[in-house]
RNA sequence: GGGAGAGUUCCCGAGUGGCCAAAGGGGGCAGACUGUAAAUCUGUUGUCUUCGACUUCAGUGGUUCGAAUCCACUCUCUCCCA
C-alpha cells in the first residue's frame, strides 16, 4: 500500500495506494472540515491547485448535516463531489479545541454541541461509526490532543487510555467494514501517537502501537502550546519507533517550516488550517515570505501576490485588486487568497519530493527553512 | 418675515460645570492565527520626547477657582408657519 520510493537523508519519497488513487508523498492534505474549504473554493478549485487529499472532520459532520445523512446520500465523496482521497479526523482535536464543552471518562467523551448546547456523546466506536458513515479513505483513531504543557501524570494517564481506545478503534473499524452496506469496506485505520512533550510517554506510547500493525501512524498532539525547538525534539525521539514502512502523518502542521523540518526528520502527510485560515485574514505565503494583504503598502502595487506563482489568483490578479477586495470585505478576497496559499503550499509538497528525487533535499531546506515564514519588509 | 431645533475628535454619535483628549459604533493603521466554535480575535487611532505638557467640542467675547457643557452676539445647517 504505502511505497518508498527513494529517501534523501530522512527525508522520504513515497506513494501510497487507495482505492481512491495514488497520494504522492509528502503531501499536503487540504482542510475541509465541514466538507468544504472555507473561502468558497470547491472541488474544480482543489484539482486545478493539485490538492491531491481532502480532510473532513469526524465531529463536525456528526453534527451537521449528520453522518446518517452523508450515508443516505452515497458518502462523502458523493455528497462533495470529490473522488480523490479524503481523510477524516476522529473528532480527537475537539476534545482539544472543545476542552470548555466536554468531559471524558474511559467510555469516551461528551461533548456539548457547540451549535446549539445538545449533548453527543463520542467514543472509538461512535468515531468509528461516523467515519464510516462518512466513508472516508483514512479514518483517524479516536484520540484525546492533549494541550501542551500538561503535567506527566496527566499526559500518562491519557496516551494510555488513548492506547485502549486505539485498540477499540481497530476492533470496530474491522467490524464495520465486513458489513454489507458498508460504502467504504476498505477503509483504512490510522493509529495516533500522543504523549505531550515527554520522551518517555511519546516513545512507549509509539511502540504499544506499532504493534497494532496499522496502515498508517500519525504523530498527534503537537503544536498545541510547545515550542518549535519542543516538537521537533519529539519528532526526532518518536521517528525511530514509527514503522519504516507505513506513511507518518504529523497532524494539524503546520507553517511552510515546520513541514520541512519534518520532512527531514521522515514524515510524509501534513494537514493544517493555517494555509486556508491565515489567507482568509490576508495572510499570504510566497516563496520569498509572507505578506499582509491588508497592509496599506499593497493599495497602488500592480504585480501579483507572488511574481513567481501560476496559481488563478496570481495568473490574473494584482496585489492592488485583491487589497482593494478586503478593504471592501469582498467574499472574492477571501477565495482568491484561499485559493494561493492552498495552491503554494500544494505546490512546496511537489517541489520537496523533487528535490528527495533528486537527492538535493537538504539544499531545498537550506534555503527554504526559516525564510518561508519570515515577513516580507 | 415669524417660530422651533442643531453644529463634538477622520465619519456617525454620547456627553448639559470639575472624575473629558472626551463613551459607543464606523473607518484608518498594525498584529495574531498550526488535526477550523475563526469572514475571527487583539492592539492602536489630537500633538509633543515619557512622567507630563500643550492644542481641541462652529466663531468671537463673557460668567466661573474651573466651560464641550452656562450667557451674549456672529456664522452655518435643518424643520414648521407665512
Amino acid at each position: 500500500m504505502f511505497k518508498i520510493l527513494h529517501k534523501n537523508g530522512k527525508a522520504r519519497r513515497g506513494e501510497f495506494k487507495t482505492v481512491h488513487g495514488t497520494v504522492q508523498t509528502p503531501v499536503f492534505q487540504n482542510v475541509g472540515t465541514i466538507a468544504a474549504i472555507k473561502g468558497a473554493v470547491d472541488t474544480f478549485d482543489l484539482r486545478e491547485i493539485g490538492c491531491q487529499v481532502q480532510l473532513s472532520n469526524t465531529y463536525h459532520l456528526h453534527l451537521r448535516p449528520g453522518d446518517e445523512t452523508v450515508k443516505k446520500l452515497g458518502g462523502l465523496h458523493k455528497f462533495m463531489n470529490w473522488d480523490r482521497p479524503i481523510l477524516t479526523d476522529s473528532g480527537g482535536f475537539q476534545v482539544f479545541s472543545l476542552a470548555s464543552l466536554r468531559k471524558i471518562t474511559e467510555e469516551g467523551v461528551s461533548f456539548n454541541s457547540h451549535i446549539d448546547g445538545h449533548k453527543i456523546f463520542m467514543g472509538p466506536e461512535e468515531s468509528m461509526r461516523i467515519q464510516s458513515n462518512l466513508g472516508s479513505t483514512i479514518a483517524m483513531a479516536f484520540d484525546e490532543c492533549v494541550e501542551n504543557p500538561s503535567t506527566h501524570d496527566y499526559v500518562k494517564a491519557s496516551c494510555e487510555r488513548t492506547y485502549r481506545w486505539l485498540v477499540r478503534c481497530k476492533d470496530e473499524m474491522k467490524r464495520l467494514n465486513s458489513l454489507d452496506d458498508t460504502i467504504n469496506k476498505n477503509q483504512l485505520l490510522f493509529g495516533i501517537n500522543q504523549g505531550g512533550i515527554y520522551e518517555d510517554l511519546r516513545i512507549w506510547h509509539m511502540k504499544e502501537i506499532a504493534k497494532l500493525d496499522l496502515p498508517g501512524y500519525a504523530i498527534g498532539g503537537l503544536a498545541v502550546g510547545e515550542s518549535h525547538e519542543e516538537m521537533y525534539n519529539i519528532i526526532d525521539k518518536v521517528e525511530p519507533f514509527m514503522p519504516e514502512d507505513r506513511p507518518r502523518y504529523l497532524m494539524g502542521v503546520g507553517t511552510p517550516t515546520n513541514i520541512i523540518e519534518a520532512v527531514a526528520r521522515g514524515v510524509d502527510f501534513f494537514d493544517c488550517v493555517m494555509a486556508s485560515r491565515n489567507a482568509r485574514h490576508g495572510f499570504i505565503f510566497t516563496r520569498k515570505g509572507t505578506l499582509n494583504m491588508m497592509n496599506a503598502k499593497h493599495s497602488l502595487d500592480t504585480r501579483p501576490i507572488d511574481e513567481e506563482c501560476n496559481c488563478p489568483a496570481c495568473r490574473h490578479y494584482s496585489r492592488a485588486y485583491i487589497h482593494h477586495l478586503f478593504k471592501a470585505k469582498e467574499m472574492l478576497a477571501m477565495r482568491l487568497c484561499v485559493l494561493h496559499n492552498l495552491y503554494f503550499y500544494n505546490e512546496l509538497m511537489a517541489r520537496i519530493r523533487t528535490a528527495i528525487e533528486e537527492d538535493r533535499f537538504e539544499e531545498f531546506r537550506r534555503e527554504n527553512s526559516g525564510m518561508l515564514d519570515t515577513r516580507i519588509p
